[in-house]
DNA sequence: ATTTGACTTGGAGTGCGCTCTAAGGTCCAA
DNA sequence: TTGGACCTTAGAGCGCACTCCAAGTCAAAT
């Protein structure tokens, strides 16, 4: 798969696939012969949960932090699993914030249907 | 109240402080005989539904513009309210989102727990 | 009187996460 | 076989939202 596939798919840039790779995010992406990625499925699939992290405000830092367990193999699993336990937390914590911040949102707009000044 | 006592209820930094004021976020903080910042409930108020749309991710410039149409009086109430509600969809949009990724994690950390590689 | 410390301003610097450029190599269709 | 659209790399640049700095002012404490 070239380049430009992968990025279609994951929805990221051609340049962003390679900064990720360059920062150590995506581990030894494949060439052709010309010297040409070839992203294969199972990069995919890793690219799509790393974006789960970026998306929910995992720092990059922390996912090479989380990239570079993965590379050292089945003993750091039990990091892996705290680090993500600790993001979910903070995932959970920031839904919780927005939900109340929305009631704020709502209470403001009903004020201007009834045509108050907020 | 001084820019420190404002920075402390507000949660922000007096350099934040300053910066909102000089982009236009805030207007016309009153100064003390010395030329110092005195602000008033009125501010710290303002501050506060400020933070909350920066804590739901409206941008800095967005920010400014309803600012702006907020000094500008009453006959702009329906565009901030417009404002207001196409912000709302997009934090609704964004909880939905991360409620979703959230399940993602769950199910990674447990398989973490039952001892499967991820 | 002088030192300390918090304030003022305009402007420069920082950290993050990309995003783009330059200079060169490769592929493919006409 | 030539043109154009890809690809490669290292490194520079950008947009955002702050964050800090320098130089100066001012009030209170010593």
């Amino acid at each position: 798969m070239t380049i430009q596939e992968a990025a279609q798919r994951s929805g990221l840039s051609a340049h962003t696939l390679r900064y990720y790779e360059r920062i150590g995010l995506i581990r030894s992406v494949g060439r052709n012969s010309s010297g040409h990625r070839d992203y294969a499925e199972e990069d995919l699939q890793w690219l799509e949960f790393l974006t789960k992290l970026r998306t929910t405000g995992m720092p990059i830092a922390d996912m090479c932090r989380y990239a570079e367990l993965r590379r050292m193999g089945q003993h750091t699993a039990d990091e892996r699993r705290e680090m993500l336990e600790l993001h979910r937390e903070r995932v959970s914590a920031r839904i919780a914030q927005l939900s109340q911040d929305l009631k704020v949102l709502d209470y403001k707009i009903d004020n201007y249907r009834r045509g108050q000044l907020a």
